[in-house]
RNA sequence: GCGCUCAUAGCUUAACUGGAUAGAGCACCUGACUACGAAUCAGGAGGUUAGGGGUUCGACUCCCUUUGAGCGCACCA
């Protein structure tokens, strides 16, 4: 395996300090790197931390240790020494061998299972409106971890925590009640949760009216903000909800099905699911139990208007507020119930929170307490906190109209695949059917790699002008990369019992190609372990551009003899399983011809 | 005011967590389809890694500082 010939090199050179030297190299301080590509050899030693043991000049040292080396690795050919950098060169058996005994191997790339169990929740959505291009890169996000750490080995829960009730849930019911004339989904033909989201705006339009009027009779504005009618109307409304007045709670049940029916349209589009859903509407009187538990415990304190706190000044932070002075629930009171809900369901090892970044305080003040609480299973705890996406105008604000829309973007990106598929004269012999699946399929890989390709912590710009590339570092320059291998394999009637065969001599990029295939499981461990899919994104590109040198230069089917062609279509066929695999562990698809 | 993030080519970004001359893509310029698929490939130009200081054999990476941007510091969720 790729990976244990990097461990036998480590393990090796360690002995090689010993013996050369008499000194005890920690392993983790053999400094291994992939050889850059202007010099010779595969893998490279940096020799500098071994100076120290050694005494001698850096290249001495390395000149040593490589020639030890050689004597005791059979996979080394060779090996050149610059400066304190030790270039390893594996013998072209070494590489053949890794192809047919490991990368052909149908468990490549498979994690065995290690018996954990894991949550991610995310999504979450509010439900007086529809999702936006900040949900889908929260969508995108959470999907593409859960399904990586699944391939990893976890056992894992996909969570989705709906914010269903509230004062701005009250706010879209009353503008309908007020405005809607009994329209629905059904009567208009608009999608459930567009409809609801355009009286989430109707509201706040009358609602201003009405502050603009209060003012122009003298109130000050803060006095219009909360003297306005609408304003008392919808609080009154999420009383009756309280109360559960059976008028309200219907008219709720009724708007809420509507968007969740939009948002089950919207989930299917973007390719996500969920095994637990979770509604606010449940959870949102949970906590109070945890706070009574924190004033026992002393982690808690009383102030005399009976309001709950606690007091995190020693570790840095303010007071907190966890519990109204009325006994009423704020934010984190729900989260520590719903945290402890979550754990008491499933008792999982971890969980991960998908959620933007404007919160990580709040997640850094919530998973404090609860270790202060001392439950053991806090520190399982952890905050996916990823940046904003902005526009080139700046920052998304609903009320101001300036949301890109997770279902017009999608039908735009799937336009878009349509008309370049079109231009290039590649729907030749495609049913209809076909053809709007590969278009989903491209233009929904243009937006989701686009997406994944940067690192979570990053704030992401998006131009809805300039759009989504389709060509360089993108979805479809690698869903091609896949079609042209499908289209080579095909023609060759490759199947999986072609004879193994082994040539004299690799090509530098029949080798290259070899080499980026055995890092694959490297990159799935560090894209689990970093919680970053934008680590595979990347690896899937480089993957996909080394083959594309490999098949431009060297030929496939007209290979010199037949043991170069097989050995050549096997290559191929690993390379299209890993391209297919990493894709897929993004959410995204690769077509067979496009 | 206090705290947390971030700043890499015109634009979008990478750099294996301190290693070699900072890699890519887009856009721009040049070449390759009578070729296994040109949504491709080969080449050119483009960088004082925001500025300054420090630590180190070695700094985009760590520390200090200045500037600029975003977010948080709600008895909203």
């Amino acid at each position: 395996m790729a990976q244990s010939i990097q461990n036998t090199l480590i393990a090796q050179t360690v002995k090689a300090v010993q013996e050369l030297y008499q000194a005890e190299l920690p392993p983790d301080q053999v400094s291994l790197q992939e050889t850059r590509k202007e010099f010779d050899g595969h893998i490279t030693i940096v020799v500098f931390p071994v100076t120290r043991f050694s005494k001698r000049s850096p290249e001495q040292t390395a000149k040593a240790i490589g020639e030890w080396l050689q004597q005791k690795v059979g996979q080394i050919a060779g090996f050149n020494v610059i400066k304190g950098f030790l270039n390893i060169s594996l013998s072209d058996n070494y590489w053949i061998s890794l192809l047919n005994e490991e990368l052909l191997a149908p468990s490549f790339g498979q994690f065995p299972a290690n018996g954990k169990k894991l949550m991610v929740e995310y999504s979450s959505p509010n439900t007086n409106k529809p999702l936006h291009l900040g949900h889908i890169r929260n969508n995108l996000l959470g999907y593409s971890v859960a399904e990586i750490l699944k391939t990893y080995g976890y056992q894992v829960i996909k969570a989705n925590l709906v914010n269903d009730r509230g004062i701005h849930i009250c706010k879209s019911m009353l503008a309908w009640q007020i405005f809607g004339n009994g329209e629905t989904p059904a009567s208009s033909g608009l999608k459930g949760d567009h409809l609801v989201g355009k009286y989430y705006v109707i509201f706040d339009k009358e609602y201003k009216k009405q502050i603009t009027e209060l003012i122009s009779q003298g109130l000050s504005e803060q006095d219009a903000k909360k003297e306005a009618p609408f304003i008392k109307q919808a609080q009154a409304m999420l009383q009756k909800w309280e109360a559960a007045d059976p008028e309200v709670i219907a008219l709720w049940e009724e708007m809420n099905s509507w968007v969740y029916a939009g948002f089950d349209k919207t989930y299917k589009q973007l390719g996500v699911d969920f095994d637990k859903f979770y509604y606010e509407s449940n959870t949102y009187l949970l906590g109070k139990d945890i706070i009574q538990e924190g004033l026992e415990k002393g982690v808690f304190f009383k102030k005399e208007d009976n309001s709950v706190w606690i007091d995190l000044t020693d570790e840095g932070l303010d007071e907190k507020l966890v519990l109204r002075g009325d006994g009423t629930s704020v934010y984190i009171t729900q989260d520590l119930g719903t945290a402890q809900l979550k754990h008491d369901d499933f008792k999982m090892d971890e969980s991960i929170y998908v959620v933007g970044n404007e919160q990580d305080y709040h997640f850094k003040v919530l998973f404090l307490i609860l270790k202060k609480l001392g439950k053991q299973w806090a520190d399982g705890l952890s905050h996916l906190s990823y940046g904003m996406v902005d526009l080139p105008s700046g920052k998304m604000k609903s009320r101001e109209g300036t949301v890109v829309d997770a279902d017009d973007l999608m039908n735009e990106m799937m336009e878009t695949a349509k008309t370049r598929t079109e231009d290039l004269g590649k729907t030749e012999g495609l049913t209809e059917e076909e053809k709007a699946i590969l278009y989903r399929t491209i233009g929904m890989g243009a937006l989701k790699y686009f997406l994944l390709k940067v690192d979570p912590k990053k704030r992401l710009l998006f131009d809805p002008i300039e759009s989504v590339d389709f060509q360089g570092n993108t979805g479809p320059f690698i869903q091609y990369t896949h079609a042209r291998i499908k289209s080579i394999l095909r023609k060759a009637d490759y199947n999986k019992d072609l004879p193994l065969s082994n040539p004299d001599k690799l090509s530098v990029y029949e080798q290259e190609l070899i080499q980026v295939l055995g890092n694959y499981p490297m990159v799935l461990e560090a894209a689990a372990n970093e919680f970053s899919p934008a680590q595979l994104a990347n690896y899937a590109y480089e993957l996909a551009k080394v083959y594309n040198k490999f098949y431009h230069e060297e030929s496939i089917l007209k290979a010199e003899d037949i043991l170069i062609k097989n050995f050549r279509l096997h290559l191929s066929a690993v390379a299209s399983r890993i391209i297919s695999e990493s894709m897929r562990l993004l959410g995204i698809t690769v077509p067979e011809r496009m």
